[in-house]
DNA sequence: CTCCTCTGTTTGTCCTGGACAAATATGCGA
DNA sequence: TCGCATATTTGTCCAGGACAAACAGAGGAG
């Protein structure tokens, strides 16, 4: 395989890979005819194994050098950090994932929400669902494509119960919420359990999708005379740039509107003009404060 | 701008990118304290002109130093070459999108599904609706954040079209379809389209969403025994990694799953094992060809 | 003992300039 | 006009050097 594929296989970049090469001696592909490089299988599952440790924290130059197996150890040993209690629920996820069991995976969904009511569902039930799925992705115990799979059926849920709410009649209601992502953050799960959560708050909701650039996000806001701006962030997004993204994004945007940021992101701090919603619980409450200082008289569905 | 969000922008490398500048004299970005590249808006703007219409067939050296608004002229050239007629209903969509008016782009959109069928709006008026908005973008008529718009509305009431054929009794039918796209392309809307119309014939849909590293979907083929791998490529994705990444895949998996191909990418030929769908229409005829092949007996709902 | 700051190391990304093969255009003879 | 050989264009690869941001570890203050 030639050093592009790995890099579209691996995810390291032509330099990264290089780099490697120069400073550890790992990979070392072999050369052909024209002195390029070609990556045999192995070191290519190295690789992958590679990654997914410095992803998790580990210095390169630290683990480069241990044989594949080692690693493989490694990965497998990554949840001691965090023993999360695992609900049944979650369980019973888990293991339709690892027999591949999709109609069931759906029809366990959609039970759950029937059960447990779309709030409790968006709000709490399906965060610890998606934080199972991906803390066992770290673990190994599932592949990328069936983590995939879990934010498919997952999506596919969440948007039939925002259907029906719409379908019920929309309330029309102010704030007026919209909600995107920065370029950065590709995830749309959080994204949508905040629609959700905003939906049952009566509130009419604009959704921008994922990885809308910050000057996009602005002038959507002045479009749609938003009342508020929704702004996801997952884990993976390092908090330096979230925090700048939303000052920018503060100072672009007009007065009126508020910037209410939230999601697994790890130092997510308030600034001014900026609240943080620590739980996608919290947003009720919020709506509820904001339209209290409004002296706006909405009711619930 | 960076060189690397520069790629990501454009599409173009990095290598490329240096390539024309040192060879034609552009893009002839500034340079920061660092001696780094930073791209001004205009060039950038250029650049996608330029990746525009060299996928069009027009070469480098011949059109890199032409001034950007001839570049312009060029690109609305190459849409005689395939006048497209504007249908009502896309004006329609393309006014609710000026007026920003979400609400009334939802329901016109639930309403055409209802007026025309599931069948006919997933085959035929979503992708006419999809390119008119596209065309809209490069004309300059509409904002990033208002496609971002489109696609959301979109996705949401082909959901919900799904799941009214998945609630009212899911056939759970052979050939089982297992959906997904290659890393480079992260365009959900055609996948969409073509899990919609594989529905609509009785297939059972097993979908990873977009951007799923080719090993991966091999991995997931395998696992779930699926019997069709369809891969959907939009216009961004350059032909030949499609079909380096097609010819990848047919590699790794079984024999016995076929793969299909399909969207808006030019260029896409059929290889040895690798069928090719100009059009979404196209599904129902070829499934029906796949079960007659294997004797099956389905019935479509 | 904890928290903070300051310094040294690691590591990803960018740089230049050169090279070549595949794709495309061009010239030429039939 | 067509087919084929040759010339040009163009994307991608290489080596080796450089630097800033992220990180780790030592040391001092509370």
């Amino acid at each position: 395989m030639s050093i592009a594929a790995v890099q579209r296989d691996s995810g390291l970049s032509k330099d990264t890979l290089r780099a490697w090469e120069r400073r550890y001696g790992f990979p070392d592909p072999l050369r052909d005819a024209h002195d390029e490089r070609l990556y045999p299988p192995a070191q290519i599952a190295k690789l992958r194994l590679l990654r997914r440790l410095v992803e998790a924290g580990h210095r390169p130059g630290k683990i480069v050098g241990r044989p594949a197996d080692e690693l493989a150890q490694l990965v497998r040993g990554l949840d001691v950090v965090e023993p999360q209690v695992i609900s049944p629920e979650a369980q019973e996820v888990l293991a339709r994932l690892a027999a591949y069991d999709v109609e069931r995976l759906r029809a366990f969904l959609a039970a759950l929400v029937v059960r447990s009511g779309l709030r409790a569902f968006a709000a709490d039930l399906g965060p610890a669902l998606a934080q199972a799925v991906g803390a066992a992705w770290w673990r190994g115990e599932l592949e990328i494509h069936q983590e995939h799979l879990f934010t498919e059926q997952f999506t596919a849920v969440l948007r039939n119960g925002i259907n029906s709410i719409l379908g019920a009649g929309t309330p029309h209601g102010r704030p007026r919420v919209l909600l995107s992502t920065f370029p950065q953050e590709p995830h749309a799960l959080g994204l949508l359990m905040a629609e959700t959560m905003f939906v049952l708050e009566g509130c009419t909701c604009v959704s921008l999708g994922v990885q809308t650039p910050v000057p996009e996000i602005a002038a959507a806001a002045r479009a749609h005379g938003a009342d508020i701006l929704a702004l996801s962030f997952s884990a993976i997004v390092p908090a330096a740039q979230a925090q700048a993204g939303l000052a920018e994004l503060r100072a672009i945007v007009p007065q009126t509107a508020e910037i209410w940021a939230g999601g697994a992101c790890v130092g997510l701090r308030p600034q001014p003009g900026i609240g943080v919603l620590r739980a996608l619980s919290a947003i009720g409450p919020a709506v509820i404060a904001w339209r209290a200082a409004r002296n706006e008289t909405e009711e619930t569905p």
